[in-house]
Parts: structure tokens; C-alpha cells; sequence
DNA sequence: CTACCGGAACTTTTT
DNA sequence: GTTCCGGTAG
């Protein structure tokens, strides 16, 4: 606990603990700024410590945006640069206002300022956002709607759909180009697909509605416009960006608008770790940054402070491999360490007890669950083991895949709520009425339309007779409480989730198995609802930040909680672990069979694959199983064989040693005799002795 | 027009 | 296992 009074420290003195290079970063002047952070130099601190500097030298907070690729970064960045604060105040405890600093995600700050400035650009600022599962059933619905669902030649899935208009507008190219370059497969229904965007958009705007693409193109427009621009302008001084590499032609055109003379800027990224160009992140905005403004600087960190000797060499080598890459030569003063093990298994099975058992050991040598994570590339590549450890009951978090707020029974409580919110909302529209009995799409498009030619009055259904007999009970209850949802003197937030879990309980028991699980989840929600000042604010980080949503709901966290992590690679990014283990790491899984159509598409695999191999500090398992049971939902006994991931195939085995997955004659061989013991290995072993 | 059934086709990564 | 489509009963 910090409470204890200490001496104010100087900006000096705390940033003493950072090496030139990063020294160097975070005092540099306000020429626009490139810091190439390798994986492990410490971009974090880098980061929250040029923030700190800002402020110590008299910037407002208020005054910095700092842009984080997930809330979960800007959450550790905001606690990194209090702590420095707290430091210079020479206070324990914690200070007022320390996150004054406008920090988030794009998507989060760009809905903010649209709040405030949306209405110049006429934009009504009371939008609802759509994520993405509610973006795909608009497009679903529009696509039904325009006849495209026969079945004579098939139309693209609404989720494709959704790809290919996404795609376009965060690349800012037209559609037969990304249909050439990244769905060839679509390339017969250009038309019919233009067509279905463009209706998809107009719906939106009719509706008052933004998808997550939205955010970032009106936020574009505000900065376009010469009075909100400016407006937008005067409100920093300084713009931070992480994770410079996984950024959108959208969003460096943002940071560019922000700060047209890139004065303050400051961007971080390594481009060997671009891993989101599905999403239409485009490496060239790191790897052309230079050119971005006049007299940018470029400044590389190079120490890792993360993994041992041995796992650098290797992960070296499997980047090395990379076509083009900013310079960088990552060393690390952690010498020795055990060499990466490639385990090759007999099957999946034999992989998945090879990770159990291994994890095991390692904890009985003192190494917490939590300091060990699986990693993979898909989510259901985890499915096995889940079942595993759950039958063997133990503990693990999962990170990415399917988030809370993507199950159904929360979907339909927050649309309920967004559609108090905006009784124009489509979507929300569609799925909170379609949830009653006896009312399909017909009958629910017919009712949107009235309520729309009401002016979104919920009396205008209320004078309605019941849509269908069918309806009657639960049409009953439901006006009423739309009514109630949108009065001018509103209940307060916990008071109206409670409402509509009143109402809602009923369906949901009728439409969804284990209801019980579902109630507790939405009384979860009850109670959150309690942080929020608003109906709108709530909203919109429900639809913004999932995981965040998906801890909480997972209950309060239990102090000496201890659990295994297991997290898809792309959702590891900027996590590390004492140990990892990456799991179906064998050609046709990494790289993926769906991304090995071009050359760029394989080198972006290549450092996904890097990506996780990094994430490890001192013991390093890349698993595979020769044997692969093919095709789970048709029951045959087809098989194939697997081979290893070609980035390590490829001309770096000789950085991993060989092990097998197996039981048999591993055991004795692969106990210490290892002369070559990280400094880690030893403390662990240390404690080990008083377990 | 809705609810439900059967067959067919599809399964990456996420703000 | 899922989603999506078309057919059919009420």
C-alpha cells in the first residue's frame, strides 16, 4: 500500500530508470516523433513516461490525447503515468484528476468528440453505434430485402458482406479493387453488392446510427471542416499514438488532420508486429511515417527486457525471414535461459495433455497459472483443451473470441435500451421486436415504420392494436415499458435495466436454454449500470469495449485467484508471460489455409506467429500434432498429416530444440541437466523449495 | 405471416 | 456446430 508520505521526486530522478534510448524518447522535443519499439524494449513505460514529461513540464492533461489500440492499454497507460505523478507530487496516495489525460481507443475518443462537436458537421450527437454484430443483421436484413438471398447463385453471407464494406471504407478504396485484391470469390456480385451498401448506408443515416467505420469517418469530417476542424484543433497540444502499425489509412489521416504540422506528435509501433491488415491496417503508415510530416524523427529502442537470450535468437530469427522492415537489432542483457522446445505430438489429444502436464510442472516449481498462457490462432483451436481443463477442473481465462457482449440474451437487453435511446435505431429495432411471439421480420418492419411516421413516439404503438394475437401477452407489457424508458424526467440507470429485465425475463426463459446463467448476467448488468452517468455513455462502451464488459461481467475478481490464460495471438498483443506455449502450430493453422493466397498475406502470418513467440520470457513451447482428425462436423475417420509451421521448418529449427509431446522416455532426458539457467529459472527453483 | 423442419454450405484474426 | 435457405403447417 502506498500511503506513506514520501519526498517529492524531479522529473530526473524518475526517469533515471530508463536507458538512453528510451530517455531520449521521452524527453525529445516537439518535432514530430517515430519511437520503432521493438517487441519487449519497454514502449509502455516509454509511452507513459513521455506523457508524464508533458505534464511535468506544464501541459494540461486535458490538453494530451493519448490513442491506445484497446481500453485494456490505456487503462495500464493511465496507471503508469499516475504513478510517475505521484511520484513528482511526492504523494502515496492516490492524486486528483490523474486521468485528465483524454485517453482510449480511436474508436472512444472519436465518439467523444463527435458528441461534442457532431452537431457542426450536422451530426446529431445523441447517434446510438452498432458493433458489429448488430452492423451484419442490418446488412442481413437489407439483403433479404433487396432480393439477394436466393439461392440460385449464392450471395455472399451477410458477415462477408460486412467485410467487404468495412474494407473499403477503412482502406478508402473503391469496391472492385478490394473485391480483386481480397474477396476474388465475390468478384460476380459487384454490382448487387454496391448496391447493398449503398442502401445499408443510407439506413444508417436515415436512422441517425453509426457502425464502428462511422466513428472514424465522421470523426474525419470533423476535421475536414474548416470551423469544426479548427475547433477540434484547439483542443491538443500533443497527440500519442501506440500501436502506430496496426493503424488505417482512416486513422493516420486523423493523426495527420489533428496535428497538420506534426508538431507534438508521437507515434509507437514496430512493423514487425502489423498484424491487423484484415482489418485494413496498412504497415506503410509506420513504415512511411517519415514522410507524414517535415522533420520527423525516427528512434529505435533495441533492449528487450522480456525474454532470455536463447528466445530472442530464435524469435530473431524467425523475423528475419520478413520482406521489409524498419532496422532494428533486439538484444537483451538476459543471458543463457533454456532453449525453445518445438514439440512435436503424436495428435491434438497428446498436445493437449503436453500443455496441461507441462503446465502443471512448471507450477509445482512455483510459477502461477497466470504467469502461463496459451496462445493460438483461431478460437475454437482452444476447444479441446478447454474441455480438458475443465474436466480436470482447472482454472483459465480465455481472451478473444466469443465476448459477452456478443451473447444473444445481452444483445437483446441492450437493444431494448438502445431503442429508447434512438427509436429510429434499425437494428435495435428489428431485434427487440422480432424477440416477441408471434412477430417475425414483416411484422416488425411494419412497426418500425409507424413508429418512425410518429416521430418516435412509443405512444404511437400504444394506439396500435396487438400487431398479432400471438403477440398479445408480451405486447402488453412491452409498450408500456418503452414508454416508460423514454420519459422526460428518465429513472435512473440501474432502475431501467431492472425494468426491462422485468419484462424481458419472460422471453428470454421461453427462447434460450440454461435461463438461469442468462438472469444472473443481466442482474450483473443491473448493477453495473450503476457506474454509468448516462444511458447513451453506457451504450456506447458496451458497443466499444467488449472485453472489458466481458470481465466484469465474469464476476469480481477474486484476490488469490489463480488461472491459466489462453488467448488467440492476435489478443496477446502487448502481453507477456513467464511461459508459452503456442499451440497447432503446424502448417495449414499458422499460416492459416485462409491466408496463404498472396505473399503479403503470408508475411503478415509470419508476424503473427512472431508475435506470440515474443510474448514469452523465459520458457517457450511451439506444439504441433502430426496427426490431424479432419473435418469435425462431418463424423469420418479422414485424417491427415501436419507438418510444422513453415517459419520454423523454413531455416531456423536449429534455434529450438527437439522434444516430443509424449510420456514415454521424455521424462528423464529433459530434467536439469541444462547447464545454461536463467536468472528466472533460478529464482523459481528457489521458491520451489518451500512450496 | 410466423414457427418450425430438413438439407446444404460454411467455418480467421477484432475496434 | 452453426447459419442460411426453402418448404410447409397453422
Amino acid at each position: 500500500m502506498e500511503t506513506a508520505q514520501r519526498a517529492p521526486e524531479t522529473i530526473g530522478t524518475v526517469l533515471a530508470d530508463l536507458n538512453s534510448a528510451q530517455y531520449a524518447a521521452v524527453t525529445h522535443d516537439d518535432a514530430p516523433l517515430l519511437i520503432v519499439a521493438g517487441a519487449g524494449t519497454g514502449k509502455t513505460t516509454t509511452l507513459a513516461s513521455r506523457v508524464a514529461w508533458h505534464i511535468s513540464n506544464g501541459i494540461d492533461p486535458r490538453r494530451i490525447l493519448l490513442l491506445t489500440f484497446t481500453r485494456r492499454a490505456s487503462q495500464e497507460m493511465t496507471k503508469r503515468v499516475d504513478g510517475i505523478l505521484r511520484r513528482l507530487r511526492g504523494d502515496g496516495a492516490r492524486g486528483p484528476g490523474g486521468s485528465a489525460v483524454w485517453g482510449g481507443t480511436f474508436h472512444a475518443m472519436g465518439t467523444r468528440l463527435l458528441r461534442l462537436h457532431g452537431a457542426s458537421i450536422q451530426l446529431d450527437p445523441g447517434f446510438t453505434i452498432m458493433d458489429r454484430g448488430d452492423s451484419e443483421d442490418l446488412m442481413g436484413v437489407i439483403r433479404s430485402q433487396l432480393g439477394l438471398a436466393r439461392t440460385d447463385r449464392r450471395f455472399p453471407q451477410k458477415g462477408t458482406c460486412m467485410d467487404i464494406y468495412s474494407r473499403c471504407v477503412n482502406s478508402q478504396h473503391p469496391i472492385g479493387d478490394v473485391l480483386r485484391s481480397s474477396f476474388p470469390w465475390c468478384l460476380e456480385h459487384e454490382d448487387d453488392l454496391k448496391r447493398l451498401c449503398a442502401d445499408y448506408v443510407e439506413r444508417k443515416i436515415e436512422t441517425g446510427v453509426l457502425d464502428y467505420d462511422d466513428i472514424l469517418l465522421y470523426w474525419l469530417g470533423l476535421l475536414e471542416d474548416p470551423a469544426a476542424g479548427a475547433e477540434v484543433r484547439k483542443r491538443f497540444d500533443y497527440v500519442l499514438v501506440d500501436e502506430f502499425q496496426d493503424t488505417n489509412a482512416l486513422q493516420a489521416r486523423i493523426v495527420q488532420l489533428l496535428r497538420p504540422d506534426g508538431r507534438g506528435v508521437t507515434v509507437v509501433g514496430d512493423d514487425a508486429q502489423s498484424i491487423y491488415s484484415f482489418r485494413a491496417a496498412d504497415v506503410r503508415n509506420i513504415l512511411d511515417f517519415p514522410t507524414l510530416f517535415d522533420g520527423v524523427d525516427v528512434l529505435p529502442l533495441e533492449q528487450n527486457y522480456r525474454s532470455t537470450q536463447q528466445i530472442l535468437d530464435a524469435t530473431n530469427r524467425v523475423i528475419a525471414g520478413a520482406s521489409e522492415r524498419l532496422e532494428k537489432n533486439l538484444w537483451t542483457a538476459r543471458e543463457g535461459g533454456e532453449l525453445p522446445a518445438v514439440v512435436s505430438c503424436h495428435d491434438e489429444d497428446e498436445q493437449t495433455d503436453f500443455v496441461i502436464r507441462r503446465v502443471l510442472e512448471l507450477r509445482e516449481t512455483g510459477l502461477q497459472l497466470k504467469q502461463q498462457a496459451v496462445l493460438f490462432r483461431a478460437t475454437h483451436h482452444s476447444l479441446p483443451l478447454e474441455l480438458e481443463l475443465q474436466r480436470r477442473n482447472i482454472p483459465y481465462k480465455k481472451y478473444g473470441g466469443l465476448k459477452f457482449t456478443e451473447t444473444a440474451h445481452v444483445k437483446d437487453l441492450g437493444a431494448i435500451l438502445r431503442l429508447a435511446e434512438n427509436p429510429r435505431d434499425l437494428s435495435a429495432g428489428l431485434r427487440v421486436l422480432t424477440l416477441l411471439p408471434g412477430v417475425g421480420p414483416a411484422t416488425a418492419q411494419r412497426l418500425m415504420e409507424a413508429l418512425t411516421e410518429g416521430g418516435g413516439d412509443f405512444l404511437t404503438w400504444a394506439d396500435l392494436p396487438t400487431p398479432t394475437p400471438a403477440a398479445k401477452f408480451a405486447w402488453a407489457s412491452f409498450v408500456p415499458l418503452m414508454i416508460d424508458l423514454t420519459r422526460p424526467d428518465p429513472m435512473d440507470l440501474s432502475a431501467q435495466v431492472h425494468a426491462v429485465r422485468e419484462m424481458y425475463a419472460p422471453l428470454l426463459e421461453r427462447r434460450y436454454d440454461n435461463a438461469t446463467a442468462r438472469l444472473r448476467d443481466l442482474e450483473q448488468i443491473e448493477r453495473l449500470a450503476a457506474r454509468f452517468d448516462d444511458r447513451l455513455t453506457m451504450l456506447a462502451d458496451m458497443a466499444l469495449d467488449p472485453p472489458a464488459w466481458a470481465e466484469d461481467l465474469a464476476g469480481p475478481p477474486v484476490l488469490d485467484e489463480d488461472f491459466l490464460i489462453l488467448s488467440t495471438m492476435h489478443s496477446a498483443k502487448g502481453l507477456e508471460w513467464d511461459a508459452v506455449y503456442l499451440i497447432h502450430a503446424a502448417d495449414g493453422n499458422m499460416p492459416s489455409d485462409m491466408a496463404t493466397g498472396s505473399v503479403e498475406e503470408i508475411e503478415e502470418e509470419r508476424r503473427l506467429f512472431y508475435v506470440g513467440c515474443t510474448r514469452a520470457k523465459d520458457w517457450l513451447y511451439v506444439c504441433f500434432p502430426l496427426r490431424y482428425y479432419k473435418s469435425p462436423w462431418n463424423h469420418t475417420d479422414a485424417h491427415g498429416y501436419a507438418q510444422l509451421t513453415r517459419f520454423i521448418a523454413d531455416g531456423c529449427r536449429d534455434a529450438f530444440r527437439e522434444e516430443a509431446g509424449g510420456v514415454r522416455g521424455e521424462r528423464d532426458t529433459d530434467e536439469p541437466a541444462d547447464p545454461a539457467v536463467s536468472g528466472a529459472a533460478i529464482k523459481t527453483r528457489l521458491r520451489a523449495m518451500w512450496a
